[in-house]
DNA sequence: AATACCTATACAATAGTTTGACAAAAATAT
DNA sequence: ATATTTTTGTCAAACTATTGTATAGGTATT
């Protein structure tokens, strides 16, 4: 998994490289192997030493931990987590830090506070700092779960209240779509993973939803090409055409008392066939229940009931 | 498949082009290859090494992380993804390679045809995939000036000509609006950058023009909250409130025979007052002159013209 | 025929390895 | 307080690995 990949990576440098970034010099980072196993490198074939980025990090604070009078056989065995503790407590004599023990769910409440915030202030840069910390923290799983679901449907909720005004939400949209990119490279999807296309039917200009879908898609191990909103069905299904698409998902935020979305929605599978499944989510999905059912929908519930959908189209093929 | 004759219609170039464009002598690409297997191009008949572009942009790679202190031993093997994580790590700790003299412009044309021959497909991770690499080649600045720009203005033409649909246009724009999140890593914009504004007046559906500005004014050091296409001028002016932004960009595709744009233009400067610089790019911009000039609006003529207004904002001060 | 590319081998300059020694500093015992 | 250990950073010698470059003789392409 990417974890494994991770790792992979990271095994890298020599140690002249290593004692250049962590200050510490080649003599002595052996002598600490030697002496105290501080650091574990690998081997080449022909007997160097090669470090990781953790191990750098590690000697760094090592380092810094010496020439704060640590002494180096007490601390050379100490976890990176522990090392930066100490340093910490030093540096702020002040109170300890975070408990790093708690579990996720508080961090992720914890996080979409922060998040909304930082929405409510208009800050995309501290936005997007805040889902970056999240993705690494809370892995690509709890942080569209507990994180970013619940935090759209906040923004819809305050949205209708006032709280928020439609910048608030074209904003969020701009700083998770560049944020896709992480997303997407955190779970490189497989060669001949299922086409999904994404988008919203014309009149529809709220894209959260159907942003959410995609990346959701993307991490289950779709191909999703997403299109934005607004689009009219002739589109939609051009787009499933040329990319030979197994599933087309529509978000639908707003009901609309005129009739534009049922007929879009009976034009869209007429165009796309029976062979490819319309999935249908959002806030007001509900209210059209009639058309749905009629033309054959498959309606997203939750999360989990969405994800359980795509792992059957990709089963039942 | 289309997918797959076009992949490989790319593998063409001998080892000495490979050469002058990655920065990596022949000789020692050779070697790369014998000792480490750092890139497998396929053979002429009579034997000759025949590279992709993927191999070019590789071997850039390699080269570039060989000089950031990593052994070409241990990441010989690492796959583009991997470079490109490992070289955008380090970008934050900033180091700027040497740029060869090659000529870019022929680089860049060559790319554009890549390109839009992906949009033309409707093939997205192609098409961002060409980006990817293209950024590495060209370098940001070239990126956007060589690349993008004549591309985007390709695919507005080709739009009205009926060559291309709106779900062309939406697609590239999807890929692009992900592509952010790179040049704004390989160009972390300092602290106290003045900040901008980019959207789209209602009635604006095309977002193309509006996210080309946003990216060129992020490469110059400004501070974008981009907001995507059709927002009332009520909200644009919120938004920049919010910022306390300095200017605010609209992009101005279509001319509509109503009096809408007039209107938000006029509705615009007078929400956000004589203090905050308006600029206004896009094709249909000159139909619009007489209310530009009455509200006093900076009009973008060209790539160079837009960078010369941006710095004069700055500098006048 | 000229140029560019091929293989194979060689080579020098770095940069890394181990082993062991040594003195300054710090801790401990007297 | 003084003497004795222990810890810790540094260095040197002899040797090996890595890596970029060079040379020689031949082949492919234009």
């Amino acid at each position: 998994m990417q974890m494994e990949d991770y790792h992979k990576s990271s095994a890298q440098y020599l140690i002249g490289t290593v004692s250049k970034r962590s200050g510490v010099k080649s003599d002595l980072v052996r002598a600490w192997e030697r002496r105290y196993q501080a650091v574990t490198p690998t081997r080449t074939a022909g007997g160097h030493r090669v470090y990781s980025d953790q191990d750098i990090a590690r000697l760094k604070l090592l380092n810094q931990a010496t020439s704060h009078g640590h002494s180096i056989s007490q601390i050379a065995q100490f976890s990176l987590d522990e090392l930066k503790r100490l340093l910490q407590q030093e540096d702020t004599q002040n109170y300890s830090p975070v408990s790093l023990t708690g579990d996720k769910r508080f961090l992720a409440e914890d996080y979409i506070e922060k998040c909304y915030a930082a929405v409510l202030a208009f800050d995309a840069k501290t936005l997007e700092s805040h889902f970056e910390n999240a993705i690494v923290e809370l892995q690509s799983q709890a942080f569209i779960e507990d994180l970013l679901t619940p935090l759209l449907t906040r923004i819809g909720e305050r949205w209708k209240t006032g709280e928020l005004r439609p910048i608030h939400e074209h904003m969020t949209s701009s700083v998770i779509r560049s944020l896709t990119y992480i997303l997407r490279n955190n779970n490189p999807c497989p060669d001949h993973a299922p086409r999904m296309i994404v988008s919203t039917p014309i009149g529809q200009l709220h894209e959260l939803g159907a942003l959410l879908a995609a990346i959701i898609a993307e991490l289950n191990g779709w191909q999703v090409t997403y299109l934005g909103a607004n689009l009219p069905a002739e589109e939609i299904a051009a787009a499933v055409k040329y990319t030979h698409s197994k599933a087309v998902t529509i978000s639908i935020s707003f009901s609309t008392d005129d009739h534009v979305i049922p007929k879009e929605i009976r034009r869209l599978r007429k165009l796309i066939g029976n062979d490819v499944a319309l999935i249908v989510g959002g806030r007001a999905a509900a209210c059209y229940e009639a058309v749905l059912d009629e033309v054959g929908v498959l309606k997203i519930e939750s999360y989990e009931h969405f994800r359980r959908i795509l792992e059957q189209l990709v089963a039942g093929s």
